[in-house]
DNA sequence: TTGCTCCTCACGTCACGTGAGGTGGC
DNA sequence: TTGCTCCTCACGTCACGTGAGGTGGC
């Protein structure tokens, strides 16, 4: 029998990540009327893993479970999935050109502040090194 | 008199961002006694873009807080300014690295799919696209 | 009276992780 | 009896945004 524990060792993710799967739909698992332990199958597994492989081409479970509803009405996913890598793959390439021009700003910080002494505040200054960043910044 | 509205304006935030701010105890406006409206003071202004200016060096409302209990007993908090930053420039190079690992799955992937039809599925296969990638994840 | 701004809850976001408190199986 | 695993709540995470429902100021 294939309880959470062992689901999660085949499809290797954790037990609170079936957990939090269950809990939210994207398995629904049969329950032993003696214990209520859940009791998952074969097909469980294959599902498991393709949410684990979908996660990692940047689907969200949401959207994971989006296509579960295509597949079982069988119509194919595919168009959508198409479509919504395409645009993650925008919003992605967004996020690390920011999180490149964070990077970019907090290096040149920590090397101007190298030449510069502590501070003890002063009522008119709370932490000079961040102020002297000032009119440098861009939205966080 | 400075009101919520008037204070986001002067520091280029959303009304949201103040209110939110108040709740977590980073600024600490004044009652007005007649209908509790918030008042914020010219140090209010300087607070919140002290506060907007270190969210852009990447530090969290937390750091914030504690760099702000720091200045208020008078200790410096430049030490530990310095060692945030450190860590969360290495943090977020490690974060740049994947979200790039990510980005190169996608693209990959999107670019092989260009010469595959959709499927329909058929109990084997949810999506075959997805399942196609297999074997070639890492941990997302 | 009409807008505009103000107020306080309280929930939603994303994908789990983490107790708390209790029970079945070898 | 001892471990190990199982169960179900329900909260915490991060920084707000978004209603809902009601009130003050020009």
């Amino acid at each position: 029998m294939i309880t959470v524990k062992r689901l999660a060792e085949r499809a290797e993710v954790t037990p609170d990540a079936v957990r939090h799967y269950v809990r939210i739909g994207l398995l629904t698992p049969e329950r032993d009327p003696r214990n209520r332990y859940k009791r998952f199958t074969d097909t469980d597994v294959r599902r498991l893993r393709f949410i684990r492989q979908a996660k990692s081409l940047g689907y969200t479970l949401a959207e994971i479970a989006e296509i579960f509803t295509h597949a079982e009405r069988g119509r194919s996913p595919c168009p959508r999935v198409r479509e919504l890598i395409g645009r993650r793959i925008a919003e992605n390439r967004k996020l690390v050109d920011e999180l490149g021009a964070l990077q970019t700003r907090m290096e040149k910080a920590l090397d101007r502040w190298k030449d510069m002494p502590d501070g003890v505040p002063d009522g008119d200054s709370i932490c000079h090194l961040i102020e002297s960043e000032g009119n440098r910044y861009s939205a966080a």
